[in-house]
DNA sequence: AACCTCACG
DNA sequence: ACGTACGTGAGGTTG
């Protein structure tokens, strides 16, 4: 039998978009709702299977139910610009889908469906109807299904409703839900009702007497007596309100059964569609593989010393290729190459093609024909088992790309190929999941396939790819800082930083101790033992069965975080203790126990350092993360005493002062910042005198440290609400703060301003050194995605241009520490701060030199200045 | 997997 | 009216 599927276009539009996290591509455009559309119904349409189907849409894009009755319009917020803009663009991905759009002038996509479902139940078909919108209930009929999608913890279920599902949940006939509405009204449609009858009343009432006519007629029977004499007031507009939840089944509408034969979504004109679309999740529904832009590879095995050696003398001729190194666990495997970006070649390791030998002999061909390039995707990893030097004859993709698209959460070849190449091909995950690569699997077709886009996507990308980087301006940022950075980050990975065993297990023994003395003080006010590390017990605990004030709530309870607690301690032991409890029980997880478990063989700890995840351009650490060690506590910071330098030498440590600060100064070119840091003064003592108008030597602990805080807003993007929330005062002091800033440092403001209104023009933010952030946010309609934006534009080339500052920096030092051929070297980066592992005997050159190639890193019209100091471990180094 | 919390610059 | 400071990563709980 004959099925279709009708629906609401509109409705489900919008659960989409709300149901969704904000998501643009490339080109800003806002795309989440289309996705979640496309997602909802192609799962509605795998489970009905029906023979036809459509789609309706009201014609204007926010018509409220009869214009007529406008003084009920202001109550209903239009749709916002990010869904707005979606509309046009799902119709038309629809027509490209072949599904037919229907549209009625005057009449609402209810009404249109209305017409449709009778029609359509009249001619014999069975019906489903999907809508986000309950009104659409009173259409059920027993061959009528209403389905509504109901998103629960993150699951999309679809409710149905046949008449009788309706009759049952509401005790009243479809028929009789549109009386029951007219008495409950509907503001999300502008319907009035009647006050003070909701749901259950309206049910009650015309469950009894069917119909709002008839209940009037016996209106002295009505219960409970509020609903009598609202009624009765207002029957005119309940009647009236019932002619506006009436969808019309006779709408005018234009329609073909023939036309609305359904087949399947994913044509070859949607397929260019979602990808022109950047919708990377629904390419997978196409199966079109003779039209979408294919990759292959073919690839060759190398088993023999012979062969292994006759292809590495056709390799001197090559001016350009593409390699891959197989480490897995951090054994060598082998090595993949393509001369031509049409085959992959595997070297692999065996009996007697070692490691050794591959690594020779490669590194003999590159070294003896300076015309070869070298293109990979993970040049930090080719690193780790060829020596290859820093120059310009090695070319990262990932790190490439990462600069044309910083806010991008991956780089992996598929991401390239699609970005650079328009072409659709297998990721790993799909190739290979979870599997290990071991010599066993690696003759796989798959594995082999997987390995063949490793090598040859990068060679046949990177032409593409640098071409777009000439044309943003970033050559220069690629090869003179991104580039020469991998070869410092390697280093340091290699390196690692040595750590003391027995003094952590110590620590980590003292902590436990700490631990169990506080749970049971904690345990003891409670009156009971219960799970501190849950913010749900802990919040129940202390805001119900303690009842402490100050309870916030959080989207899932009670907030429990230091600034709540905070509040609270001077008055309560008990929440002191939680808040030490909280500190020991993190050192001793994260740090403590969390570092001992990286510890290597050679009493090192090799953390990885990306350099491809954030937007600002600076460095992140994983695996341990050796960038967030603690410092502020005394008990924390203990941890750095750890951290010894191997026998002989010591820790040389460097850190930038306020280099965010100076690198605002020399940017807005605001004469009193730049003045005050060519004289070297103290500058949030120097900022609190202008600010709050007193002289320099009555500045107190408070203002200096309030300043302090203006400085830090600054950086971030000030906010008057951040501001306050930060020091504890009201808006308007903070305003106060602000705007007396900004007196006193006019160039700042302007800047600011400056670059805001710039980056609305372009969309994007540059650092000095020409790195780019694109800000979807800043054209975003809501309020606080626009300011966020605005946060983002102030601080990111901020943030971002002492970044590429640091990283000059640690290229200076790592090379100059070579070039002197001293053992000293560096091991760590922590955004504003170098680590030098150094021997006694070098420890006045290293600090000569640190000091110098961080201050000679950038010439800013101000100074950079340097602190440097020596020691033992990290901890009396700092 | 999502959320909360908290460590750093 | 909106309801956050900018940039990260990790561990624990909970569903």
């Amino acid at each position: 039998m004959d099925k279709i599927l009708l629906v609401d276009g509109h409705s489900i539009l919008n659960r989409a978009f709300y149901g969704l996290p904000d998501l643009t591509n490339s080109r800003g455009e806002h795309t989440n709702a289309v996705l979640g559309f496309v997602n909802i119904i192609s799962k509605i349409l795998e489970e009905e299977k029906p023979t036809h189907f459509a789609v309706a849409f009201d014609v204007h894009q926010k018509t409220f139910r009869h214009e007529m009755f406008s003084e009920y319009k202001g109550t209903r917020k239009g749709m916002p610009d990010e869904l707005r803009s979606q509309v046009p663009i799902m119709k038309e991905l629809l027509k490209a889908m072949h599904v037919t759009v229907l549209e009625c002038p005057g009449f609402e996509a209810d009404d249109v469906i209305g017409t449709l479902a009778k029609k359509s139940e009249e001619m014999g078909m069975e019906v489903s109807v999907l809508s986000g919108d309950r009104d659409l209930l009173q259409l059920a009929t027993d061959r009528v299904l209403i389905k509504i999608p109901k998103t629960k913890a993150g699951q999309t279920t679809v409710e149905n409703y046949y008449a009788k599902d309706v009759q049952e949940l509401y005790g009243v006939t479809p028929q009789e839900f549109i009386d029951m509405k007219g008495l409950m009204g509907d503001t999300s449609d502008n319907i009035p009702g009647v006050p003070g009858i909701g749901e259950k009343t309206a049910a009650k009432i015309i469950s009894v007497y069917h119909t709002i006519e008839n209940a009037y007629l016996n209106i002295e029977d009505i219960k409970p007596n509020k609903a009598k004499e609202n009624l009765s007031e207002f029957y005119d507009q309940a009647i009236m309100s019932k002619v506006l939840a009436t969808i019309k089944c006779d709408a005018p509408v234009e329609f073909d059964f023939s036309q609305m034969l359904y087949q399947s979504l994913f044509s070859k004109d949607a397929y260019d569609m979602v990808k022109q679309l950047e919708l990377k999740s629904l390419l997978k529904h196409f199966d079109i593989s003779d039209e979408k832009i294919e990759l292959n590879f073919s690839t060759h095995i190398i088993s023999d010393l012979i062969e292994m050696e006759d292809y590495f003398s056709t390799l001197s001729k090559c001016t350009k290729i593409g390699v891959f190194a197989l480490i897995e666990k951090g054994d060598f495997l082998g090595v993949g190459v393509t001369r031509d970006g049409k085959q992959a070649d595997f070297i692999l390791c065996s009996m007697f093609i070692t490691q050794d030998l591959i690594v020779s002999r490669f590194m003999e061909v590159y070294n003896t024909n300076p015309e070869i390039k070298i293109v990979t995707n993970d040049l930090k990893n080719l690193l780790k088992v060829f020596p290859l030097r820093a120059e310009d004859r090695v070319d990262d993709a990932s790190v490439a790309a990462y600069l044309l698209r910083p806010l991008k959460d991956s780089y992996e070849y598929d991401d390239i190929a699609r970005d650079y190449l328009g072409a659709t091909v297998p990721t790993r995950k799909e190739l290979i999941g979870k599997m290990e690569l071991s010599p066993f699997v690696l003759q796989e077709p798959k594995i082999m396939q997987y390995l063949s886009y490793e090598i040859c996507i990068p060679y046949v990308s990177f032409d593409k790819i640098e071409e777009e980087l000439k044309s943003m301006e970033m050559l220069k940022l690629y090869n003179e800082i991104e580039v020469p950075t991998v070869y410092v980050l390697e280093h340091m990975e290699h390196e690692g930083i040595r750590v003391d065993a027995s003094a952590l297990q110590a620590y980590s023994v003292m902590l436990a101790e700490r631990i169990q003395d506080l749970e049971r003080k904690i345990y003891d006010v409670a009156g009971e033992e219960f799970n501190i590390n849950s913010p749900k017990q802990l919040g129940e605990i202390l805001f119900e069965k303690l009842q402490l004030p100050g309870a916030k709530k959080t989207k899932t309870g009670y907030s429990t975080n230091v600034d709540v607690l905070n509040k609270l301690k001077n008055d309560y032991a008990i929440v002191a203790d939680v808040l030490d409890y909280r500190q020991v029980a993190k050192l001793k997880s994260t740090y403590a126990d969390g570092l001992a478990s990286y510890i290597r063989e050679d009493g090192r700890i090799h953390g990885t350092f990306n350099q491809t995840i954030t937007a600002t351009g600076r460095i992140s650490s994983t695996e341990p993360n050796l960038q967030n060690i603690p410092m502020r506590t005394e008990l924390g910071r203990g941890i750095r005493k750890v951290f010894i330098p191997k026998e002989d030498y010591v820790f040389v440590d460097a850190d930038y002062s306020q280099i965010e600060l100076r690198v605002l100064a020399h940017f807005s070119g605001d004469e009193k910042l730049i003045q005050a840091y060519r004289d070297n003064q103290d500058i949030h003592a120097l900022t609190a005198s202008q600010v709050f108008g007193v002289p320099m030597d009555e500045v107190d602990d408070l203002m200096r440290r309030n300043a302090k805080a203006v400085n830090f807003g600054i950086v971030y993007g000030i906010s008057a609400f951040g501001l306050s929330e930060d020091l504890d005062i009201s808006r308007k002091e903070a305003t106060e703060y602000i705007e007396s800033y900004f007196k006193t440092y006019p160039g700042i403001k302007q800047f600011l301003d400056d670059t805001v209104e710039n980056a609305k023009k372009t969309g994007m933010v540059k650092t000095m050194y020409g790195r780019i952030r694109q800000i979807p946010e800043l054209s975003s309609s809501n309020f606080m995605q626009r300011s966020f934006g605005e946060r983002i534009a102030m601080n990111s080339p901020i943030q971002g241009t002492a970044a590429d500052i640091i990283k000059m920096a640690m290229i200076r030092v790592h090379e100059r520490l070579q070039e002197e051929q001293l053992r000293s070297t560096l091991i760590l980066q922590i955004h504003d701060e170098l680590l030098i592992e150094t021997h006694k005997e070098e420890v006045e050159q290293v600090k000569r030199i640190i000091e110098e190639e961080m201050m000679e890193a950038a010439q800013l019209s101000v100074p950079l200045l340097v602190s440097v100091s020596v020691g033992d471990t990290w901890y009396d180094a700092k």
